[in-house]
DNA sequence: TATATTTTTATACAAGCGGTATACTAGAAA
DNA sequence: TTTCTAGTATACCGCTTGTATAAAAATATA
């Protein structure tokens, strides 16, 4: 992406921050990063496709380091949980995550308004695949209900904590706390047999989104991960390394964030990764290979 | 109240609820009430102070039915806590409340944001004060951090419910699975020892509220209540019936709702009352009589 | 280096917003 | 009958998002 666009959507994403979505105007973004109007609606069609592109950024990173924290650990583990948590609360109190959501949803623009709600979905999916690791595949009949409830409970108790505390506020205190009244509602609607929502409903809400292959994704991460590391240590030449954590950053993006991914594309990176990194990680590799096939099928039947 | 002017707040609260509240612009009330701008302008000073007068009149009620589903009944019942959670959780539903909370805290109108901030505030307070009735004066410790969670929980529960059925979603149903899980939240937390927010913090939080006198609120309106249905069945003048119950309302709203209720204003009320509605329902009075100085007195404590 | 193409800038403009100001009018009270 | 009040109609202000256009600057190509 372009320099300037880039530097753009950094000196737009401190105003919302600063003022606010709504109270930030174009003129305001416009004198704050130095170009003129012409240059804004050549980069984005709108005040809101601006916003669409600063969301994309802050989640991709999100998304990245909350699995980085999982690598190699046991995903049963709720110390691991925590740490997820915690990261993700911090990462949306420091970019003000939940009230930018909330001027969003109260906006007029529909394209923003679905774009959020789905990435709200996406987070709560995620959290209903921890709960299974962290739970059981056993009690999965409730754990969408705990996915929901939680998140409530959750942005409540951190919203009131803030209030209480200001600038001084407990967050990972807070999510502790939370984690454990989880742990006992858990129990407790299990022991009731009580169910609100059934599970199936995320696939009703998030049609076309990967089922059943979180885990698989995950490894993604952790080979894609350690071949970089693999990279990092035996490539000396710059550009090289540069060509190559490009092409494996393309495979991760399109095949996780993508709809319909483009296997051909996908397959011709990975046989550039083969051919030239020099017989390095071939391992990794072949993980990396197989992981691709596998989700690509999983794609396909989900169309 | 101007009949002129509660038929614009009736209009515009209409078209909130349709449009939602940034979107309605002055010009559509305008048209669609059929006035000019510059009675708007004589009414309301800006669209935000429409926007608290129609929160006020939906709030009221919501308070007066609130307590009206208590009048007579045991406090510590659950059942009538549902009930009254049930109805509030309608009244939002039907005037969109929690969507036009989002739109005010997302809009810059810091005079709205306040306003919503301590009827928000009050609707916790409220909460705490019941769950003191419901689960008892010694688990009060926790009850604030109960009622936060709680709030949260229900709040996306119903949010989901809707998302999954539309139109047919099960209010009564949520309310009631939301109340089983804060009943086993309760014992959870209250055997752990594990407070989160104390609950003086309310008092931080909402300065001047009448402190621990929600329960003598609740016998007031329980004597108007009783008092105006003795009146109802035996005053046969209606200039006369119209007249008491107006002063009985005068008492109440401005005993209730106002900072520093007008001592003489409501005594001299209350002496009309006693004078002039030929000696019935003297026990009432005298009742609301000691009531009122109760009230009063806690007032000025607070001052 | 010279030419062609894209990007960026500086503006003017349109339509709509909330809010103010003012001249005018119909109807009730004095 | 005059005076006062509530309401109307309308023009205006400064702001908003978004479009259009011509000139200028940067970049690519030959």
């Amino acid at each position: 992406m372009n320099d300037r666009k880039q530097h753009v959507i950094k000196m737009a994403h401190q105003l919302f921050i600063e003022k606010g979505y709504q109270a930030t105007s174009i003129q305001d973004i416009l004198e704050y990063s130095g170009i003129s109007k012409g240059t804004f609606y050549n980069y984005f069609s709108s005040k809101s496709e601006l916003l669409i592109a600063i969301y994309k950024t802050i989640y991709k990173k999100l998304q990245q380091d909350r699995n980085e924290i999982l690598i190699g650990q046991n995903p049963s583990d709720i110390e691991i949980f925590i740490k997820q948590i915690e990261m993700q609360m911090i990462t949306n109190r420091k970019h003000k995550l939940i009230t930018l959501y909330e001027e969003v949803m109260a906006s007029n623009d529909i394209d923003l308004k679905q774009y959020i709600q789905r990435s709200r979905l996406n987070s709560l999916h995620w959290l209903f695949g921890r709960f299974i690791d962290l739970f059981g595949e056993d009690k999965k009949p409730y754990l969408l209900d705990c996915a929901i409830m939680f998140t409530g409970l959750l942005q409540h108790n951190l919203q009131y904590n803030r209030m209480a505390f200001e600038s001084g506020e407990q967050i990972s205190h807070v999510v502790r706390y939370s984690v454990n009244r989880l742990v006992k509602m858990v129990e407790d609607v299990v022991m009731d047999g009580d169910q609100l929502h059934k599970p199936e409903l995320l696939e009703k809400w998030l049609p076309g989104c990967k089922k059943d292959n979180r885990k698989i994704i995950e490894q993604l991460y952790e080979s894609t991960s350690s071949l970089k590391s693999v990279y990092i240590k035996n490539i000396k030449d710059e550009k090289d390394l540069e060509k190559y954590t490009e092409l494996l950053d393309f495979i991760q993006e399109e095949i996780i964030h993508t709809r319909s991914p483009r296997k051909y594309l996908i397959e011709s990176a990975l046989l550039t990764l083969k051919q030239n990194s020099a017989n390095l990680g071939q391992n990794e590799l072949q993980m990396i290979d197989q992981i691709v096939i596998d989700l690509l099928n999983i794609a396909a039947e989900n169309v």
